[in-house]
RNA sequence: GUGAUUGUAGCUCAGCUGGUUAGAGCGCUGGUUUGUGGAUCCAGAGGCCGCCGGUUCGAACCCGGUCUUUCACCCCA
């Protein structure tokens, strides 16, 4: 006999966990579709040709690979195997799972351009696979709640998911966040402003460390990969900038005076703040982080990544505008923007910070007990009667002794108890137990359902 | 992919520099109670000490490999 076990960094959910994963789930689909985005689904596996390249070196190695069906061994050659795992790779998987929720939808916007109504906003709730190692809130299968609008660049949208993240979280009673926002064009400027134009790939990895490792240590990998002394005595006070939003603006606007990029950038991020504004909205939770630099190479406006403050858990949420994402999948000039909410990680953060409401781990309200044949029998008619009043009843299914009944109720938090004896079947009620005070008392069946309910 | 780390009963963990039949608490089963759960008391079941190999008269303990856990790096939700 073997041990039973599962797949590294994959879990399985129980029903408490389920009940709570739903809660989650549910709210931000709730959010989602208040908003106006429509949900799909795209299939776990795409053909390879599809995830691939998408997601940069790193990305393509982090992609989980089908094996082919049936003999995927004939048609590589000695030769693919002395050329080694990438030679012997297209021979033997052509499909993949899928890395995330953001490139399926590409390919699916690019495949069904002219059935879809732009601009088009859907949102999407499914897993993803990433072959990472697993630790804290990483694993290797987990679920995104995706929400795109491809086809406008109206920043309305940025604006609003803004406000989707707030409701999101304040639904859950999660206050002590920031939502990280900035804009690509802002960093490409800022890379223009310094004198190392281009390089803004190589100075985003940098800078983005700068919270974990330091201005110094940043400096030392910005030398390593190429910049001046120069540019960084130039990048110097801008790390060093500490001020409210429109001082950081006002010194943006200064410092990048020089790129019309970056100014822009810096223009977009500022009406995104007026429309909230106009919709009557605060900027609570908004932090303007210049520093912010997400990996993601398709990126090319606003960016945003969501923090839950005192939690060592990495972020929660994240998103931005790319303009050219279906580009690859050959549809040029399509804009988009969007996010996604990471609920495995919600999910980490609101048990480290107790923040799941207290539950019963069913929602059964009623459970009916007997002592034999006649009572089981008697019980079975109640059974209909109570579920046809709505309320969520269920009985032992195979006679024990009543301690055993009840201890079952009590160990799975049913609150009341419906006992079925003699005297109940005699008089044609049940005799009911609150299980949380220990009261009994013999009711009639509609009085039941009265007190139950 | 790199470097650490963990694994003993269902769960949380003890187990001395290698030495007889591997322990505790909680949980579980039964009883105390033949119409009543949560408390007390009594009894009991339950372990290839992650897996494979090596060293040794002798391994839960030492060594190698492997899987798993957790963590840092890389990257990311």
């Amino acid at each position: 006999m073997q041990k039973p076990s599962l797949p590294k960094g994959t879990r399985d959910f129980g029903p408490l966990q389920m009940a709570r994963r739903t809660y989650i789930l549910d709210t931000i689909k709730d959010t989602f579709q208040l908003f106006g985005y429509q949900q799909i689904e795209t299939p776990a596996m795409e053909n390879l040709s599809t995830l691939t390249g998408k997601y940069g070196d790193e990305g393509d190695q982090l992609l989980f690979k089908i094996l082919n069906s049936g003999d995927f061994i004939k048609d590589v050659s000695t030769l693919d195997l002395e050329k080694g795992s990438a030679s012997v790779l297209n021979k033997v998987s052509e499909k993949g799972l899928r890395y995330d929720l953001t490139v399926p939808f590409a390919r699916y916007v690019v495949m069904n351009r002219n059935e879809l109504t732009f601009p088009f906003k859907r949102f999407q709730i499914q897993p993803v696979w990433r072959a990472d190692r697993p630790q804290k809130g990483r694993y290797r299968e987990f679920y995104q709640c995706d929400a795109d609008v491809v086809g406008t660049d109206g920043l309305v949208c940025e604006a609003e998911i803004i406000l989707m993240i707030r409701r999101v979280f304040e639904k859950l009673s999660l206050d002590d966040y920031s939502i990280k926002i900035n804009n690509r064009k802002i960093l490409t400027g800022i890379s223009e402003a310094i004198g190392e134009e281009g390089k803004e790939g190589p100075l985003c990895v940098a800078i983005d460390k700068l919270d974990k490792i330091g201005w110094e240590k940043v400096k030392e990998e910005l030398t390593l990969r190429g910049f001046g002394e120069e540019s960084l005595d130039k990048l110097a006070p801008l790390v060093a900038l500490e001020s409210d939003l429109t001082g950081k603006i006002g010194f943006l606007r200064q410092f990048l005076k020089t790129s019309e990029t970056g100014l822009k950038g810096v223009e977009e991020l500022e009406q995104t703040f007026e429309i909230l504004s106009q919709m009557g909205e605060n900027l609570d939770h908004i932090d303007f982080d210049i520093m912010l630099a997400r990996g993601l190479s398709y990126y090319t406006g606003a960016i945003f990544e969501v923090k839950v403050h005192h939690v060592a858990i990495g972020s929660v949420s994240g998103g931005g505008r790319y303009d050219n994402l279906t580009g690859v999948f050959g549809l040029s000039g399509v804009s988009g923007v969007g996010f996604s909410f990471g609920v495995d990680r919600l999910y980490d953060v609101m048990e480290e910070l107790d923040l799941f409401p207290a539950e019963s781990h069913t929602s059964t309200r009623l459970l009916l007990t007997y002592f034999d044949q006649s009572g089981f029998q008697y019980a079975l008619g109640l059974l209909n009667q109570f579920r046809k009043a709505g309320i969520k009843t269920e009985i032992y299914p195979n006679q024990a002794k009543i301690q055993k009944q009840f201890d079952f109720a009590n160990k799975k938090g049913i609150p009341f108890v419906g006992v079925c004896g003699g005297d109940e079947i005699l008089s044609g009620g049940v005799s009911v137990k609150n299980m949380g005070s220990g009261e009994q008392q013999k009711l009639s069946v509609n009085e039941a359902i009265k007190l139950v309910c």
